[in-house]
RNA sequence: GGCGACGUAGCUCAGUUGGUGAGAGCGCUCGACUCAUAAUCGAGAGGCCGACAGUUCGAAUCUGUCCGUCGCUACCA
């Protein structure tokens, strides 16, 4: 039975570069479940977009002195370049600056004020009087109250790390004027996550094979803090515009309240886009389809207690089913941070690297369980020796054998033991692997993938058909015919992390359908093959150092 | 400060609810092979499972303390 499978994918903030932090967390691992689910026949939609709103943005326009549009413009167009040399198969990549997704967030906002679950409230925010706005703790500087660090922000303390209130620094500063702010009254609407504490509550203690990280940290987060109202609104003029006009001019809808409903209105979107505006329905209101979000763990709050939160304030949408969200790659032991220049961007990564290198060394080392170090080092490592030693020779010696004793694909008739031993290898490793991705362990995948390779490898060395060629002619077609057949069911498990040579595969051996081994004809042309990969020329890098 | 996670072979990591001799990949050593991108296959060496104390018939696996690293702490998203 097909099922309709929601691959929701954490929207990249358009402040910046992103890094390979962030593709390992989130983008890549979506991008081979949702190519896994499509191979076994379940439809899938696979959305996400850029999030163009909140302050960060507007500093840095300020900064730069260009318009938020300018930095949202450059840094989405360099996402989707980005996603696209990388090979992610989108069905829907936005962006939270359509009006069509402001109408959206708009609908969703108006109908859960009707609900009664966003009501206003009056607070005293601090405000930079020469920048002439209001300034997030985050913007304030001053002096520590516990270490007397001049460099204090107004959420914590970077030198002692305690976290602090704004109001508690010495000789605050605006981070953007340094002007001295000033308290000032504002009015803002906030959504009642409280109202739903005891629900969300309920339904994550229904989960069942989440990731231990995940869920331990929301269950022990909801039951002993609850759930706190915040502000969904802000002093801001750049965000969606408030369809309620009580609040006076200035005011906007909040980044993070917004960009999760991207996930709704990139599935709208993608519908009228196909010429079916209902079709998203198949996703959002049925009970049959299975909805998976791929984020990093800094989005777990987000993604497992507000935004169902909001969900159930405007009801009959579907929630969360898993939220596999991965840890962090680490670059010398520190989390990679593109703003502190710590680990390789995207682009970095995709110049040193082939995308397929790159996409099998970040898969063998997704941080599914816990923080994963990573380095231009390791990288090369898994592709030098496990993807090309192990993968890309299999295939090229094969290709090579078959190509030049035969010119095409033998018959195989006559098979031995050994011959459907590996035979049967194979399919074990794919059935296996095939179960691996469904619970989105995808190192495991990966990792099985390689192991049919070298279960076909060893069977080389062992039948040693180019000495069969000459003393036993018929004995070496079919043990190559063999080896190849087990090449043809050893490459759809890689298929999902590999898309670049699986496309130069299936011109060879026509294109994976399905999710089990399909014979190779006999007859079946195979030209003289050109390698996979290419190795990794390890001394060019070291001179780059490009991740200090 | 509080909360949480982690600390297992040279490197990157696995180790279900505590139980016969602690694992994988890569690297290293030796051997085999030479079809293949000097790739492959086989065998082997290598670890007092951060430290200390405790619970238990028995702990890498549970408890406590300490040391080290990292993350979060809800107006960064």
């Amino acid at each position: 039975m097909s099922t309709p499978v929601l691959v929701a994918v954490a929207w990249p903030y358009a402040s910046g570069s992103r890094h390979l932090g962030h593709l390992a967390g989130a983008y890549l691992p979506a991008d081979i479940f949702a190519r896994h689910q499509r191979t076994i026949g379940n439809e899938v939609l696979m959305v996400s977009g850029s999030d163009v709103h909140g302050t960060p943005i507007t500093v840095r326009a300020d900064e730069e002195g260009v318009t938020p549009q300018d930095i949202v413009d450059r840094y989405h167009n360099e996402f989707v370049q980005q996603w696209d040399e990388i090979g992610l198969q989108w069905d829907n990549y936005t962006t939270t600056g359509t009006p069509h997704h402001a109408r959206v967030t708009q609908d969703m906002f108006l109908r859960q004020l009707e609900n009664g679950h966003i009501d206003k409230r009056t607070s005293d925010q601090f405000y930079d009087p020469e920048a002439d706005r209001f300034l997030p703790d985050r913007y304030i500087e001053g002096t520590c109250p516990h270490c007397s660090y001049e460099e204090a922000r107004g959420d914590q303390c970077d030198n002692c790390g305690r976290t602090l209130d704004a109001t508690d620094l010495g000789s605050p500063r605006s981070k953007i004027s340094g002007a001295t702010p000033v308290l000032r009254a504002t009015e803002h609407f906030y959504y009642r996550y409280s109202d739903f504490a005891d629900e969300v509550g309920a339904w994550l203690r229904d989960k069942e094979g989440w990731r231990p990280h995940v869920i331990n940290f929301v269950t022990r987060w909801v039951e002993e803090e609850g759930l706190l109202d915040r502000a969904i609104t802000r002093d801001l003029d750049w965000g969606v515009e408030l369809p309620v006009d009580n609040l006076g001019p200035g005011k906007r809808i909040y980044v993070w309240y917004d960009a999760v409903i991207g996930y709704i209105s990139a599935s709208q979107e993608w519908a009228s886009k196909i010429g079916d505006d209902d079709r998203w329905r198949h996703w959002w209101q049925n009970d049959e389809s299975r909805h998976v979000y791929f984020i990093g763990k800094d989005n777990i709050p987000f993604h497992c207690l507000f935004w169902p939160s909001q969900l159930l304030g405007y009801g009959d949408l579907h929630l969360p089913d898993d939220v596999p969200a991965n840890q962090y790659v680490t670059f010398k032991g520190g989390k990679a941070s593109a703003s502190r220049g710590v680990g390789l961007t995207i682009r970095e990564g995709l110049d040193l690297f082939q995308p397929d290198g790159l996409r099998y060394a970040l898969a063998a080392n997704f941080p599914e369980q816990a923080d994963t170090e990573i380095s231009v080092e390791e990288i090369a490592r898994r592709i030098n020796e496990e993807l090309v030693a192990t993968w890309g020779n299999l295939v090229n010696r094969v290709l090579s054998m078959v190509h030049k004793n035969h010119g095409a694909q033998p018959a195989s008739d006559g098979r031995q033991a050994e011959d459907e031993a590996v035979l049967a290898a194979v399919d074990a490793s794919l059935a296996t692997a095939n179960e691996q991705i469904g619970r989105v362990e995808l190192r495991s995948a990966l990792r099985t993938a390689m192991d049919g390779a070298q279960a076909i490898n060893a069977y080389l060395n062992a039948t040693e058909p180019w000495k069969l060629a000459k003393s036993d002619p018929d004995r070496s077609a079919v043990v190559l015919a063999t080896a190849l057949d087990g090449i043809n069911g050893v490459r759809i498990a890689f298929s999902p992390f590999l898309p670049f040579s699986s496309a130069v595969l299936d011109e060879a051996l026509g294109v994976v359908d399905g999710w089990q081994r399909v014979p190779v004809a006999p007859g079946t042309v195979i030209d003289k093959p050109v390698p996979l990969f290419i190795k990794v020329d390890v001394d060019e890098l070291v001179g780059d150092d490009a991740d200090g």
